[in-house]
DNA sequence: TTTCTTACA
DNA sequence: TGTAAGCA
């Protein structure tokens, strides 16, 4: 894989050095290192953060986009018989839900924002 | 010069 | 998130 700079990935992402930093650390992207400990980031890498950029943009928060990245990557997905029915529609709503947010302008913005967006990433 | 970590605002 | 300090 092609590997960036933190500078490169920073005119790429147009975010700062301190947010795709504090990304990692969160596990939303995962750059390898190199030399003297310099992050070295991926195509995935720089397609990860633009979507976080989106997400961000849209007023989503850590929480939010934890669920919404790191499932869609890492997710082991356990369904054992007994919670199988409620981990299934439950994860129908976020499906729908998601694709509800990725329409801009169908909520007010900031009413929808914090608050009430929230409630569905419990 | 650029990036890194740590830590305070 | 921004920014400063001290390294590598």
């Amino acid at each position: 894989m092609a590997i960036f700079s933190m500078g490169s990935v920073m005119k790429l992402t147009d975010l700062t050095a301190r947010q795709i930093r504090y990304y990692e650390e969160h596990e939303l992207i995962t750059p390898e290192r190199t030399d003297g400990n310099r992050r070295l980031f991926s195509l995935n890498d720089i397609d990860r953060l633009l979507e976080i950029k989106d997400l961000i943009d849209q007023g989503i928060n850590m929480a939010g986009i934890k669920r919404i990245l790191i499932p869609g990557n890492t997710e082991p997905v356990i369904v054992n018989s007994e919670s199988k029915q409620k981990e299934l529609s439950d994860k129908e709503l976020r499906k729908l839900l998601r694709k509800e947010m990725y329409q801009p302008g169908k909520y007010p913005r900031d009413s929808i924002r914090q608050g009430e967006l929230s409630r569905f990433f419990h």
